[in-house]
DNA sequence: TGCGATTATGAGAAAGATTCTCAATTTTTT
DNA sequence: AAAAAATTGAGAATCTTTCTCATAATCGCA
């Protein structure tokens, strides 16, 4: 069923693409640098270079496949385009993202929009702190 | 009443610093880059070493003195932090930032937040597209 | 099903942004 | 004004991302 997906997005269907939509598709964590998609794939015995990586996710990215993000530290995760829109918020402790949406911000955003003469092309909300639950799990 | 902020802030009072600070003060675009005020002190006839306004910029925004935004393209911008919190929207066709505050944004990130059980930090909100009024003004 | 044209890949070089190193300079303290 | 402490400048180093180009894989068609 991935394969689909490529050939809509109109991409030839080759081994580096599947196996690096695979990996967002399972990656528990849903956001992934370049890096962390690289090292995965070498240990399931993938070797694709860095710079196919990058190549690739800027065109699923033009595709519409992923989501392109940038989080405090220079560093662009991606994530798999699963069609709802969602905003994150990011632990600095853990590093873990959850995503989440909401109505009344999304309306907002439009209205203040709109009363500036904007029209919003993308938007990027990213809330940043801690998860008070993860507040026991001390890291050295 | 510069050199006060910078006292304040717990910096000692040196050249580079000042004119780094003025810089900001002085931008009408308000967002600059590292390179921005780099070519703008030589511009003044101030040879400040790129390190060094990195290095001054990051104290200063650990100071509170200034905010690091990272818009999309991956280049760090830097602003003054004149007290108010604000949030962005950013034309992707001039560049032109403008700031906005939403109260209601505000209020239902707090209560997204606590519904999480996240405890917030800091957040980033920016708007991308363009501006109505721009729209005559076509670049080749 | 195999060939050829086209497109994609890999490796390393290159580019861009930011940080680091360390000797020389400036600030502050005395 | 001199000594101690902190800061600066220049370039090297690092990190992320993109580019180049020769080799390899993919797709349409015979």
């Amino acid at each position: 069923m991935e394969t689909q997906d490529l050939k809509k997005a109109g991409l030839k269907v080759t081994h580096p693409r599947m196996k690096i939509l695979e990996i967002l598709e399972r990656a528990p964590e849903h956001h992934l640098t370049a890096e962390d998609i690289y090292r995965k794939l070498l240990e399931e015995g993938e070797q694709i270079g860095l710079a196919t990586i990058y190549r690739v996710l800027t065109q699923f990215e033009a595709a519409g496949l992923v989501n392109r993000l940038h989080f405090e530290g220079g560093q662009a995760v991606f994530e798999l385009d699963r069609g709802t829109h969602h905003d994150h918020m990011v632990c600095s402790r853990t590093g873990r993202v959850v995503e989440f949406y909401d109505e009344i911000i999304e309306k907002r955003q439009q209205e203040i929009a709109k009363a500036h003469g904007f029209r919003i092309r993308d938007h990027s909300l990213i809330l940043y702190g801690e998860f008070i639950d993860d507040e026991s799990a001390s890291e050295s």
